[in-house]
Order: structure tokens, then C-alpha cells, then sequence
DNA sequence: GTTAGTGCAAACCTTTTGCAGCTCT
DNA sequence: AGAGCTGCAAAAGGTTTGCACTAAC
């Protein structure tokens, strides 16, 4: 089980394992999803209704540090915030469809070969990587196109989803 | 003149070039760095005082849009602002030294094999890609390790009391 | 003259901080 | 027992919006 295995490596840090942290890491192990800040309280609260917003983003920031959790921005397609996911070993890309939001995953040798390039061409020591690629998914470009023609007919142009506004 | 290409380019989109946004993109174009909005705006008011941060902004936005200008995250270096460059004709990596800040750039052909595969693999269409890379510069490693090396002496002079005295 | 763009103030969203009280070990 | 963690309130940082006025075309 991931999460106790993230409570394990984290114990032997001196971190405690609290009624709050077990619940966090549980979500954002479990979920097969990217989380914002925002939504993994939602959850943690259905879980816990005391649990606070703030522990969540210390939590998050514990973790992040920790190396245990990547923080992704998936090109900011739902505003500013941050979306979390558990370290992976292997490195890969996220690929967001910024029309339907969809997210996918990319595993390759180019980005091994990048990581390998950069190490060597600058003398760079790694710690993190991000690799994001924003566009249309293969659904999404033929609705695309007819969006842009209603638009240009209606002259009502389409803006993709914020939260806020 | 880059700043004038640009201009042409929205001029044609039936964008109006306005003294304000002559001063930021040549800002944008001219400074060599990475900027983000408060020192954009910072810059600009050298030159027009009068140039509200709002503008600021709503121009950033605007030439976001245009794809004539990326936006960074520099893997939050500096805080969760952003941070912008004219869009090259070459894909490349930014690599941040996480302790001194300073930005590398890294044209290579992973890049290029990286976004051939996406488009391969998903049938996706790329309009935007961010490949950004944390660690420490070669200079910075071995500075680095001393740092932690006299943190701990700090931390515990004598004996080293892990969990109780 | 139109219409897009600006400045100003105020709102907004996301994240952080200070502090008193609670809890894990 | 005591450092570490939580909750609450409040603030901070970065960005956006509403509206009246101004300027580019």
C-alpha cells in the first residue's frame, strides 16, 4: 500500500503520523486523479469535517519537500492553483487537453535523454523535472473546429473554463 | 526589430498598438531576463508613470493569447508569480539553479523527439509545451553541501541529540 | 465617431503566517 | 513532558473585474 509506505519513509524522518496526514496522503495515493489544494480538502473533509484548509497546504508543502509528492500546474488550465501527485520512479511528461481538461501521461526516453543531456551539457544536479504539453486531444480537435466557426458566426468568441469569474 | 514584429503581427489582428504596449514589448523583448508582471510593471514605469500594473496584465494576457509570448513558472524559484518570454521559433528547456536563481537554456533534439512522440502516440495537437528542470547549478553544488555540512555542526555542537538530551 | 484600451479601486483566489491549544511519541 | 501539529483568524501575494474616461483607428 503506497500510503503506508509513505508513512513508513516518513516516520523514519521524525515526521508524525497524524489522524489528518494519514487521511491526506491516503487521497492523494488512492485517487487516480490530480488534485488541487482545494479539492483534496474537499475530500479530506467528507473524511474528517474538523480538518482544516491550512493543514492541507502544510501537509502539501511537507510533502513537497519531502520529495515524497510532484507538484504539477497542467499549463494552469484551471486557473492558478497546483495540482499534486505521488513521486513516481519514472519520470514523465503530462499532456493536457485544454479544451475537455483531460490529462495524460507520458513515459518515453526522450525525457531520459533530456535529463541525461542537461546533467551532462551544464553539470546540472537534478532534483525535479516538469514537462507539460498543452493543446488539443485527438476528441477535441474536430469539436475545436466547429467551435471557431460558431464563433466566427455568432462573433462570440469561446474562452476555456476558469474558476474564478 | 523584434518589438516591431510583434507590433506588425497585431497590428494585423486588429490590435491596437497603444504607447503603453509599445513600452512593454519592447521590455519584454529587449531585456535579456526573464521578467515576471511587478518587474515588467516596475520596468514600465520608468517610462511612463503613469502605466498602471492592470495594464500590465491585461497585455500579458493579451499577447499569451497571441502566442507571441510564453509564460514560465520557473519551478516557483521565486514564488508562485510568472514569468515571461518572447516565443522563439526553438523549443527549450529552462533549467533553475535552486539556490542562486539563475536560468539556463536547453535547445536540444530530446525536445523535439519528445513532442514528435506526443504527437504520434495521442494524436494530439501541441499549441504550448513547458519543460522546466530544478537542481543545482555546477557552481552551486559545492556550495551547497557545505551549507548542510555547517548546518548541522549549528545544530549540534557537541553531541547529537536526536530526540531527547 | 466608434470601439478598444486605460486607470483606478475593489474584489478575487490561492496560499501563508501568528498564535493558542491539542496530540503524538 | 515536550516538540510537533492543528485549527482558527487574519494577512499576504498575485491576478482579475467593473466602470467611467481616454485615445487609437
Amino acid at each position: 500500500m503506497p500510503a503506508t509506505a509513505s508513512g513508513n519513509s516518513l516516520r523514519e524522518r521524525g515526521v508524525r503520523i497524524t489522524r489528518q496526514r494519514q487521511i491526506l496522503l491516503e487521497l492523494i495515493d488512492g485517487s487516480g486523479k490530480h488534485l488541487d489544494a482545494e479539492e483534496l480538502y474537499r475530500l479530506a473533509k467528507e473524511k474528517d469535517p474538523k480538518l482544516n484548509r491550512v493543514t492541507v497546504y502544510r501537509t502539501l508543502k511537507m510533502l513537497k519537500k519531502g520529495g515524497l509528492v510532484d507538484e504539477l500546474d497542467l499549463m494552469h488550465y484551471g486557473g492558478d492553483q497546483h495540482y499534486y501527485e505521488t513521486r513516481l520512479k519514472q519520470e514523465h511528461a503530462h499532456i493536457i487537453c485544454l479544451r475537455c481538461g483531460k490529462v495524460e501521461e507520458f513515459f518515453g526516453d526522450p525525457l531520459q535523454k533530456l535529463r541525461r543531456q542537461v546533467e551532462e551539457h551544464f553539470g546540472f544536479h537534478i532534483l525535479l523535472t516538469r514537462t507539460e504539453i498543452g493543446g488539443y486531444c485527438s476528441h477535441c480537435q474536430a469539436l475545436r473546429e466547429r467551435e471557431l466557426e460558431q464563433a466566427v458566426e455568432q462573433d462570440a468568441p469561446a474562452e476555456r473554463p476558469r474558476k474564478r469569474g
